[in-house]
DNA sequence: AATGAATGAGACTTCATTCAT
DNA sequence: AATGAATGAAGTCTCATTCAT
């Protein structure tokens, strides 16, 4: 009765949001399998159900393809973190930037104990960007967005006497997100070899030492 | 017969050595620029100042001189973090667990400061091998060893005292290492924003204050 | 059934020739600029202000809409030469053939210094079918008329006395008509060097030379 | 005996020119019967007798290789007038400018009246560089070396007396370029239906008239 | 040992055409 | 009548590899 429903897209602007789900959807499963060079435009058409030269029709050209799963990957990556962050605590204004930051990168790695199609993308797009003159739209931007981010939870939980005073921020934001995507990528790599769990809580316990302002360990900058 | 060893100062096996060397170099820096995909045998042969057929000829295929690289560049950046520890303590023996290995992680990310067409072509094979179904022949080895070598590491500090004992040393090894390797990927990536000696500081701080026994931070595991 | 005409400014049909007026517009100025296979039937309709699917829908193939293209083109040419005629001298009737003749050819090379996109498209048009296998219907035919229209001019001429009998008229057509096509094509390759002006002047006095009555030069046909 | 001499090419250098020749003839050739667009870099490897992929791989692009073509082609063409001028007459320096410029028009035609495929190549490509936005690598540097060489043959006549002076030689040239040009195409298009070698006396004839200079026809300059 | 010419598969892209809306 | 989404063929170009020199 209701079940044939859904069965044909009524409109073109529908026809069209369908076809470009299912390539996007296609395009993140080739590349987190296969890398972005050898995910080629044809072999997206195919898996994705339509023809092979469609991605190419509908996207313009495969950068752009490419950049446009960029986008999505971390628009869907961000909004399940904080998804995931909302199924964990009850809001996330009552508690401490550092609670809220460890929790967050907890949830982070967690993504990538059991990743989906566009979370292992989302990784592997990053190591596209390793050469020096590639670029992928849109990549740059939102891990600058990111940083941001982090450094201001940082700033604020100095304030809040939450993280300890004597870093910067903006360092420490660099070497937070370092720490998330490399060690998400050593996950996807070698995940048969790794106990997650252990790693995920770790981690966390050493951003607790780290940023805690426990008047402990004194520092002996190296050189 | 060995008698002729020294009449002639190019044998054929130093002619052939030294088009090895030319060929990886070229190979390393343009892999450096512009990812192992993009690094054609033709433009290696060229740059490496020999024939476009060469790169080819000498390895029999792309995938073993890129296997080739993997293995020279990881021993290259051993040695070359071994040198510069040295350059900096008098002799590794004498000094605690803990303290190797903050210098051993600083020194390595100082090389990510200027890095070497090496030192990024490491980083950007090491991208080259997010995707599920690729492999370059050579990098996971050297990278497994690396983390038994840390977790040794980390085990010989516990012993010691130098290290807390309430860590898992494999785990440690796993994040440690992701932690290096992210961070000098973004070093890498966006070089021209960092203040990376900063990075380095922090990075170390963050290690000092996550590994040594202090009494101090109980941790909450998330979730 | 007729008595509805006027009821209504835009009937189905005024409508459908409309559209395709600004369809064989946009034709002609991307012919113009970018040659026959250039211009792709999408650019066309875009160009046109209607969809990217309508030239074929209203043309049926690509090829008719050309044929049409040329027709119109050649009809426009026609009609513009015989306007910058009309405006010229009082009634063509009342001069001679070789002055009818003259001033046609002026007037027609008046019109490629300022060409229109439809004059241009002309040319381009005339250079797409010297491949000998190429064929644009509606162009070989209406060349062909011209010849016969500067035939017959030339053979009046002859008949009243101001052209000289000793030429052969069809030769005559080709050597004219090549003369005008070759240097409109000219005009058009090379606008920027060339005094327009002076070329069309010194090709007037050399029709005259060549085909008054004069008795003048003995001819010595080449070899 | 002799016959087998020249059977294959011993060094890598004959190979390529020999791989080289072959596919400019066979570029000539398909350009000549299909024009540039539909002689595609396919049909060109495979009417050479060498592989679908060689014309690229040889020339770089298609561009280049149609510009190596269009230097060949006028190259040829140029030395072919040359020959038959210099079978026709015992040299070319005790004859006035005019019986030069005449003689070197007469033969160019003469070329046009049993074409070879570089003859129709050279009028294909000169139709192809009608569109404004369309070039081709060597054609107009080749065209304004003619019409310089032009100019100067009608200024040393307009020295000698051989040619009328009242005429400019630069727009003299164009019309005499247009004139070769235009009816070399019409030759081309329409071979079946005229006389050609009538209209190769008519054009001489024509030129004869207009250059010489006998004190005869006074000039009526249109408008 | 080394060169570089040649091959052929495969990538991206463009385009006339067809088809559903 | 008109739109524009989708197809599939064809084009250019790149590249690892093979082969003759």
């Amino acid at each position: 009765m209701m079940s044939l429903k859904a069965t044909r897209p009524r409109t073109q602007a529908e026809r069209r949001s369908k076809s470009e789900q299912a390539l996007l959807d296609a395009a993140a499963a080739l590349i987190a399998e296969l890398g972005i060079e050898q995910a080629s435009l044809a072999r997206i058409g195919e898996r994705a159900g339509t023809s092979r030269g469609l991605p190419s029709h509908h996207f313009g050209s495969k950068d752009e393809l490419v950049a446009r799963l960029a986008r999505r990957v971390q628009d869907h990556v961000s909004a399940a973190t904080v998804k995931s962050l909302g199924d964990m605590r009850q809001t996330p204004e009552d508690v401490s930037a550092l609670e809220l930051l460890r929790a967050t990168v907890t949830t982070y790695l967690g993504l990538f104990e059991n990743p989906t199609a566009e979370e292992r993308a989302l990784i592997v797009m990053w190591g596209a960007t390793f050469p020096s003159m590639a670029s992928i739209d849109g990549m740059l931007e939102a891990d600058q967005r990111s940083y941001d981010g982090w450094a201001d939870l940082i700033r604020r939980g100095q304030q809040e006497g939450s993280i300890r005073v004597d870093i910067d921020a903006a360092a420490a934001a660099v070497v937070l997100f370092g720490l998330m995507r490399g060690i998400a990528a050593l996950l996807l790599t070698e995940s048969e070899i790794k106990d997650m769990r252990l790693v995920r809580t770790t981690c966390d316990a050493w951003i607790a030492a780290a940023l805690a302002p426990c008047p402990t360990t004194q520092f002996l900058p190296g050189s």
